[in-house]
DNA sequence: CAGGTTGTTGGACAGTCGCGCAATATGGTC
DNA sequence: GACCATATTGCGCGACTGTCCAACAACCTG
């Protein structure tokens, strides 16, 4: 019965949640799987969360912030919106059996069920959307991009982005992760009125 | 107490499930749904499925066909191959909370956990893709469309609208099933070097 | 009309789930 | 060392699930 503060044991819980979640999925984690993967009661569980759908939109929460964290960091560390544009593109392209990705899978699945869930992917996925409007933005003013419509164009590079990740996590061998890059990249180069290979050919300055 | 045959029976309980599985999604379709659906006792689904897990592919198995043999009739009633895609787009775009797009949601989510339901999904998946090659391919030879990969571009779209669809359905009000459409329009458009409007000004031929 | 095959019933069973609560153990404060 | 706030326990509750099975009833055959 090691007694924690409060902040270190809904640390503790959060974490318990995503070990359980990456196993199990995130619709069949239950609160007992979090109290034994702590090796504490389930009891304590509703202690530090209302409800079991805080627990698993919280762990949730902590893989895709921080994916988004070092994508944005990444991104950043380039002064080349096209350069920046790869590298997200790089970031978001799953492998298979991706178990990060496999969680935005899950959180898709069960949002209109559970709401904390429905939430906090909403929320993250506005971000994602944030981070490839910004550098659309950029590239029209910096670079050669050429989009009268950033936001609208964002929504359909990351949709299109979503869709070709969810084809090679939940369906393995449909499309290749080398092939969900490129289409992404060449995509966006028609959608951003760049050259053909403006993205692809290595030379993104 | 109506007596069927054991193949309408089988038949009876999988429709059912079906009309259950529309309404409140796969995951929560249960035994005792799918006898009330039917009007019968909860121990006739059983048997004749040894597991509850038979009706639910069975079930999604169902109407995901149904849909794909909807919609490719739809499009094969019109000569013309731009308007064979609108009538794509339109029936692929999900209405928010639609419960027949949650289904695939689901089964993506299950894919990588349960075999039956990944090889269904990667099989329908795979004809809704070849649905859109060969409406492009078409559009290649009878109407003015130029593509040097149909293939390819089958896979971005379906991709870009499968992602569309996700973020109608499992998030409700970031963007709007009207937005979803037209973008889909629009981004196929620039892929299929069409001018702007092809598939969207209602003057489709 | 009698008999047997089998489709169908309806409830029992063991298991699961989220959640709530009284009792208990712990660590810091006086 | 006594005391108190509270972290933690462990179990109970009601509702749900899939699965099983003995009894019942409908239809076909003779």
């Amino acid at each position: 019965m090691v007694r924690m503060t409060p902040e270190h044991r809904r640390a503790a819980i959060v974490a318990a949640a995503l070990a359980v979640a990456r196993r199990k999925g995130l619709a069949s984690t239950t609160v007992r799987d979090v109290a034994a993967e702590m090796g504490t009661s389930s009891g304590l569980v509703h202690h530090y969360f209302e409800h079991m759908d805080d627990v698993l939109a919280a762990a949730f929460e902590l893989v895709a912030e921080e994916d988004l964290r070092q994508t944005a960091e990444s991104m950043a560390a380039t002064p080349y919106p096209a350069e920046a544009l790869v590298r997200f593109f790089r970031a978001y392209a799953p492998a298979e059996a991706d178990p990060a990705f496999q969680l935005w899978l899950d959180a898709w699945a069960e949002a209109s069920r559970r709401p904390a869930i429905k939430a906090t992917s909403r929320r993250l996925n506005v971000r994602w959307h944030a981070l490839l409007e910004e550098t659309i933005r950029r590239g029209t003013g910096t670079a050669r991009f050429r989009c009268h419509d950033p936001s609208g164009a964002a929504w359909r590079i990351l949709s299109l982005v979503d869709g070709l990740a969810l084809q090679v996590v939940a369906h393995g061998t449909t499309i290749s992760r080398a092939e969900a890059f490129a289409w992404a990249a060449e995509t966006s180069e028609r959608e951003l009125g760049l050259p053909a290979g403006a993205l692809t050919s290595g030379r993104t300055r």
